[in-house]
DNA sequence: ACAGACGCCAAACAATTGTAAAAACCCGTC
DNA sequence: GACGGGTTTTTACAATTGTTTGGCGTCTGT
């Protein structure tokens, strides 16, 4: 199972477990490869489809996808096109039964990623991961939050400029204010999701990962710091409600009001 | 500079392909790579052993060396000693098996050299030899350290006027000091990315290189000195800011008028 | 009215960064 | 090969900033 040869961290700091989304439709070899990965230290999530996997990286953050190209429907290559017209990235392993598969992959040039021919063993597929996950670490600090990062361009919240780079948000009257990680986070996904209630279980996954603790009153904190600078600002608040029961809604411009 | 975005040419020009030699003695690993490298827009000779790439080295021009550092025979060391023996100078990325050999070659202290460890991904071997190409390419860069450049030509910063050739640095009040070199590689990096904010790893890979170690409290030792040296000779450090858990920012232009 | 959900303050915690001082290194000289 | 000056790195700790928790009052929907 786990080979000497590949050295888990061995660092002395405790690092985050690496979420790795495994798109296979083949549930007993996916079943496995979940095996494995738990044994090598990372969080394994499954999706047996294209659509559930895009679903999934939709609202939620993964390290690294493992992607059969042989899906049922639509193949691997279609996910890809699809994530990245939903503007989604991320470091993928491709699964390829055989060499001409392999060849297409190869051919995608894809930077970052890499592919492995079945069939592998686990402890190269782990070293794989490993090396594909150690390259996107350089990424992965770019990542101000799971759903931000230092290269994202401002967007604006409710008159305001949020700049994710800088941690900042410029206010109407001028003013500019830093706002942590968290704050950020949930400005970037009440953005992204402008218009639609968000589930709170939604919004904590999407800011602090899928593994979290969902009852924590963290968000609430969260919550009051974002309005409480908006209302300091004399921004209103009309766009950003709580759904009681639910979650929040962050709806400008009134986007609901028209088509639905 | 070294930037940590993989990106393929995607350069209007037509550049000539450069020439890897890869010296690798097992054939079949030998072939993939050259397809890959290839495949990457790269001239490729292989050489199965030391000595007949010492032998080509002699005669023949290439622009990069790949090199196993398992070698039947002769390991790569030597290699590297006959070739230095000969005169012959080329930029070498290794191949090792293992963290051990790693540290090897981190001992060699071969300036703009560079080395990967298996297993490795092929998009990672060729955005490396990439990075190693285009650090060689530069002619008139000055070594600042064993893995970083920077240009030569004095530049402003922040007020003051750094020579980077004679490593020091002349303030607006007439002063002038010196420097060493990691704050010029500091200075450099903030220079030429200004506006910008700099990841802490990145600023760390750019001025101690790929490999260093990004834990090291090293870094902020010589933040200290340059906002020191600013301090002492009556510069604002407003443009010189530290972001929380990112980085830093340098942004002399665009000063928001807004404290902390 | 009741239970569960939410808002929110204050304090406990945790992670990151700033400093100073000492140790380790490098390099050219004696 | 030891010595000395300057540079680099390490260590240890303090200061700063960001995150989470608990408690409790309030609000909402049934």
């Amino acid at each position: 199972m786990s080979d000497p040869t590949i050295a888990p961290p061995a660092d002395g700091r405790l690092e985050p477990k690496p979420l790795i989304l495994v798109v296979e439709d083949e549930v007993e070899l996916a079943r496995v490869i979940g095996e494995h990965l738990e044994a090598a230290d990372m969080h394994v999530q499954h999706c047996p489809h294209a659509e559930s996997a895009l679903r999934f990286l939709r609202r939620n953050f993964a390290n690294l996808m493992l992607l059969d190209v042989n899906l049922p429907g639509s193949n691997g290559f279609t996910l890809l096109t699809d994530l990245r017209q939903h503007d989604i990235t991320i470091p993928t392993i491709f699964l390829t039964g055989n060499d001409e598969e392999a060849n297409k992959v190869r051919g995608l040039e894809l930077g970052g990623n890499d592919y492995i021919t079945k069939p592998f063993s686990y402890p190269e597929l782990v070293a794989r991961i490993r090396a594909v996950l150690r390259r996107s670490e350089v990424k992965d600090d770019l990542k101000v939050t799971k759903n931000a990062t230092v290269r994202d361009e401002p967007f604006p919240f409710d008159g305001a400029m949020v700049h994710p780079s800088r941690l900042e948000i410029t206010f109407p009257d001028g003013a500019v204010e830093r706002i942590g990680r968290k704050e950020l986070g949930i400005l970037a996904h009440l953005h992204a999701h402008r218009g639609a209630v968000i589930t709170r279980r939604e919004l904590i996954q999407a800011v602090w990962g899928v593994h979290a603790d969902v009852k924590s009153r963290s968000l609430d904190q969260y919550v009051v710091k974002v309005r409480d600078l908006c209302k300091r600002h004399g921004l209103t608040l009309d766009a950003f409600r709580t759904v009681h029961g639910v979650g929040y809604i962050f709806d400008p411009e009134n986007i609901s009001a028209e088509g639905r």
